[in-house]
Parts: C-alpha cells; structure tokens; sequence
DNA sequence: ATGAAAGCGCTAACAC
DNA sequence: GTGTTAGCGCTTTCAT
C-alpha cells in the first residue's frame, strides 16, 4: 500500500498531527523533528492523498474547463496555454467540450461542481446566462473567456471582439471596398464582430448588406453554405469578413469554386489567426487573439481567486490585431 | 452547505447507511423507503461528494489522458474523440501536455497517480518505457496509445504505422515515383513508418536514400528545414512522404519556394488526414488514423479494465487508409 | 513543540 | 430491512 502520514509518523516516532504539520508547513515543530520526519517522506516517497485533504476543504488543484469544442484548433490552442500556465502555478485541467449545447454546459458545470474542482473556465458560449447567473450562488471561483456579460460582475478575460470585427473590415474598406459581406456564428463574440463591422462600414457611409446570415457552426462545409447565400443575394461582393479562419477558408474554397480568385476577385479576411490562416492558399489575412495572454490571464485571475479569496471582479480586455497576408488586396 | 447523506436520512427519519444504500443500489431496502429516500434527495438536489467516496476506494470518474501536444488539431481531435466516448461512459479527461519530454512524462504520470484517476491513457511517445514498466507495477489500469510496446504485456490501441508508411510509399511508387523522400520525427510511430517505407522501396527493387533526417519536431519550420535538406542531398527527388500532415505542409511550403510545384514536380504524401490535408494547397494526399475508432477503443478497453477488473491484456492495431487527393501525381 | 481526538462525507461489515 | 460502528487519510482545534 501507499505509505500514508501515520506510516511515517511511526517510523519517526512522532504522531500523525506532527508530520501533518510538517508536510504543511503550519503550527510549530522543531527542525530537528522536521527534518526527520521530511527525510523519511521522502525515503518512503510518501505521497499525499488528495482526495483525504479535499474532504477537509482543502485545494484540489484542478480546474475545469469547457470549451465549445476541443477538437477546434483555436480552442485546442488556448486550452493549451491554459494548461500550461495552470501546470505552473500546479494546477490540472479538466475539460469538457460543449458543443455551444445548454444542456451539455450545464452538465458539465454540475458535473465539475461535483468533482469539487477549485475554478471553473467558462470558454463555451453560455448564450443562456442563468447558466452563469446560478455558478455566482456557488461561490466557486469561475471566470468567463472570448465573451464579455456587461450585465453580471463576473471575472472576465476576452478580447474586444468588437474592435476586431472593426479592424478587420475598415482595412477592407481601406483596400477600396464597399460591397463587404459578413459570415459568422451566431454568438455573442461573433454578434459583437458584427457590430464592429457595422460601425467601420457606417463610419464609412457604406450601406450595410441586409442579407447577413450566420453559418450553422464552424466547418468549411458550412463556411461554404453560407458563401453561397451571399453569393447569391449580392453579386457584385467584392470582400468578405470572416469570423474565423476555418470559415474563411470555406469562403475560400466556394470562391474558388465559383471560379472567383482571391485575392483579385474577393478579399477575405479571417479571425483568430490559427494553422489554417498560415497553412491555406493564399495564407489569410486575419485578426489574431493573443493566445499567450489569454492562456495566462485566465489561469492567474482564477488562481487568484481560488487562492486569494479575492472577491473584486475582474474585466481583462485585451487587444487583437491585424495579421496581414495574402488574401487581402486593393479593390480596383 | 451542501446537504450529505445524513440530511437526507435526517428528513427520511432513516439512517446514514440506508441512504447509502439507497443511493448504490446495494443491500435491500424496502420499496417505500427507497422511494421516500430518492424523492428526498430529489428535492433537496443532493449531489454525492465523490472525494468521500474516493476515499472508499470507490472510483472517481476521472481519467488521465498524457499527450504530446494538446494544441497540435491531430492530438486534439484525437483526445475530443476519446472524451466523448468518456462522456458517455460517465468519466471525465484530466489532460495533460508533455511535449515528448521524459520529465514531463513523468512528472504527470505521478500527478495523475496522486490524484487517483481511475486510469491513465498514454499517448506520448514513452521513448523510455520505464516509465510505463513503472506504471504495470502500480497497478493502475492504463493504455497506450499510438505505439506498440512489443516488449511489455499492456494495453495497446494503435494504428498499424508500418502499413502506413507502406501504403503511402507504395501509392508514390505506384505512380512511377523512384526517387522518394522520407521526412518525421525520431519517434517509435514514426520509425515504424519508416520500416513500411523501406519495405515498399525495396520490394520494389528501388535504392534507399541513405540521408533521412528525422525533423526536430512537428512544425511547419520544421518540415522546411528538414525538406531544404532533402533537396540539398538528392537534387533528384520527386516525391517525399512525410509522417505527418503539418511536416508535409512544411514540404509543400519549401517546395513552392524553391520553384517547384506540387505535384507536378514534387508529389507528397501526408499522415494523419487533419484538417491540413483538406486544407492546404493543393490538399494532401495522405493516410487516414480511424480517429473515432480510436477514441472509442481506447476508452472501451480502459473502462473495461476499470469497471470489471479485466485482467487480460489487449493490443487492438487499427489499419489506417490511403486518402487520394491532389498532392500526388505520376511521374513522368 | 507535540499529541489526542474529533470530524470531513461516505461505505461496508456486522448486528439486530 | 435497517441501524451501529468502524474506518478511508488527512486537518485542526485544544490540551499538555
């Protein structure tokens, strides 16, 4: 069997209260008995049993995760980084993809609250806030990522998706365009795009295009579908906004299907500055979360949280950017 | 606070252990007091503290997954396969990066164990089985994923990556293809590949070349790097097999930018068939992993040896296909 | 500075 | 059928 606390305590003669301290580092014990009793966990490589210390209310040290899909390479990117920094500061993750499904994030999130995991990470859509709204009672550490919930004091780490869907399409109207279409998800970061995209073309007096109709969910197939509609309501399209690369690169394929060449007959650009963006031809023109930041902010302000007790909610929005590459051109 | 068993026995006018009882579905207990029970634990939302059950030696519902890299799309895909069959099994995923890094193997190996997950799935490389030698001894139900280990009784799902690199070099050689090229990484799958490249040149009679370099890791630089190598060793090179399909973006990348076109002058064959392969330009020819399959196998066998104590042993090889696209011609 | 004892929430003999 | 009791491994008062 594992050796446990009163194993060593025998061996070194003490009680299992002191080595409990010791391996603590709480109450007061002399160094000499600490440093027996330190010698002797690790002659025996004692190690501790987690799930007896949870039982008194003590740190697990796990997080969960839902993520809409793991199988995403934007969300399997920024899970990465958020292991990472997590595994540094001595965390483990738990992750559940939710498929943007309600009823999946609330399992998932009783389902973590059962496993009395220290924090929750909210990646997933959570369109339906109660979601959220009933996570605040628990008094579990959770913070939400790639949305913003003006309406409830939540720790929140995303980007300004607004800012992005603006930068992505006045650099379009910079190269000259006027007819720019609009391809996304119907969710909020990707409504928030929208607005941005609103904003850039009106600040421009550019007419908005009515017919904006949201992919079914992230594919080429349904990047494509969409493409289709578009094409089809507005012929004289000459750029199209993205709000993510996979999309992108299905707006790439239907145009090129439709015997359009990109960049000369349609500019695209895409969102989130993944693989594909760097991997498809032409390479995309995109806006780029800064996964790094996102993976480390998260990870600090709920280890924060948990360990802490802070109570101040935290809002951290950071910045996209513009990646310029090959799918973009001067409208001519 | 969060009700236990004994609020509910409490409310029900029974004992701890009825509830317990009732709620594992162990001993007998009248119909009327299990009803009385359920309902009760019904309306007071009981969820059972699975760290005290823990403690039990009951299990925990969690499972260790160690791969090589969360935010590489074929790891990726791979461990949402298995979560999903997890999910439905009732058992959640701890993941874990190693990055092909012994340490970080290990490390994780004995955090898992600490956290006393029901079991571990292995799909990093493992170049030192001790590691896994280790692990046999714990007694923890474990697979390996992705590799064979011919040498130690354990549970294997894999694909057959001899027949892989067969395939793929005989589909080269089938297109009259003799001066082919070998890019990976110095794994056991990927030397398995090799062996099945070997096989197919020189069944075929054809000469091997003798400066394969393996890549320093999966990345499109990588594969560049390595492919820029190639050129330099063999000017006549026609074709090139690459272990996986982001290395082979990595040739399609250096190919192009040495002013040859694929396939006209280069044909390449990928592994994996991740997005990449679908993606690219011109998307790549390459060899397909049963990936539901796996996910699907991997967690079966690991539940059957956690829920019913299974004993024996099992090496399930998967075959993996040919996926003809656009990256290969013949040679003319 | 150290130890005895109670208890975290639950399970499993064993008694009744 | 149901309750009593003794732990699982560890933390934490509270004595000493």
């Amino acid at each position: 069997m594992k050796p446990t606390i009163y194993d060593i305590a025998k061996e070194a003669g003490v009680s299992g209260a002191t080595v409990s301290k010791v391996l603590n580092n709480t109450g007061r014990i002399s160094e000499k008995t600490r440093n027996l009793v330190l010698n002797i966990a690790e002659k025996l490589n004692y190690q501790p049993n987690l799930m007896a210390s949870a039982l008194n209310g003590k740190s697990i040290f796990t997080i969960g995760l839902i993520v809409p899909d793991l199988s995403n390479p934007f969300f399997a990117l920024v899970a990465r980084k958020i292991e990472d920094r997590g595994h540094e500061l001595g965390y483990n993750l738990v992750i559940c993809s939710s498929d943007y499904i309600r009823t999946k994030e609330e399992k998932y999130i009783s389902l973590l609250l059962n496993k009395k995991v220290d924090g929750i990470i909210l990646m997933s859509g959570f369109e339906d806030i109660s979601l959220v709204k009933a996570l605040v009672l628990q008094d579990v550490p959770f913070v939400v990522v790639g949305r913003d919930i003006p309406s409830l004091d939540v720790n929140v780490v995303s980007i300004d998706n607004f800012l992005g869907g603006y930068l992505a399409t006045s650099h379009l109207i910079e190269q000259g365009h006027t007819n720019i279409g609009f391809v996304g998800l119907d969710v909020w970061s990707n409504r928030e795009r929208y607005k941005g995209y609103i904003k850039a073309l009106s600040e421009n007096g550019i007419n908005v295009c009515e017919n904006t109709v949201y992919a079914k969910e992230t594919s080429i197939i349904s990047g494509r579908k969409i493409t289709a509609k578009l094409f089809d309501s507005q012929q004289n399209l000459t750029a199209i906004f993205a709000c993510n690369d996979l999309l992108a690169v299905g707006v790439l394929e239907e145009a090129r299907a439709k015997g359009k060449e990109v960049p000369k007959d349609l500019s695209i650009v895409g969102f989130d500055d993944t693989v594909w963006a760097q991997t498809s031809y032409p390479k995309l023109t995109t806006i780029a979360q800064p996964t790094d930041k996102i993976g480390k902010k998260v990870m600090d302000l709920l280890v924060l949280q948990i360990e802490d007790k802070i109570n101040r909610k935290q809002q951290i929005i950071l910045k996209p950017e513009l990646i310029l590459r090959e799918s973009t051109t001067r409208n001519k």
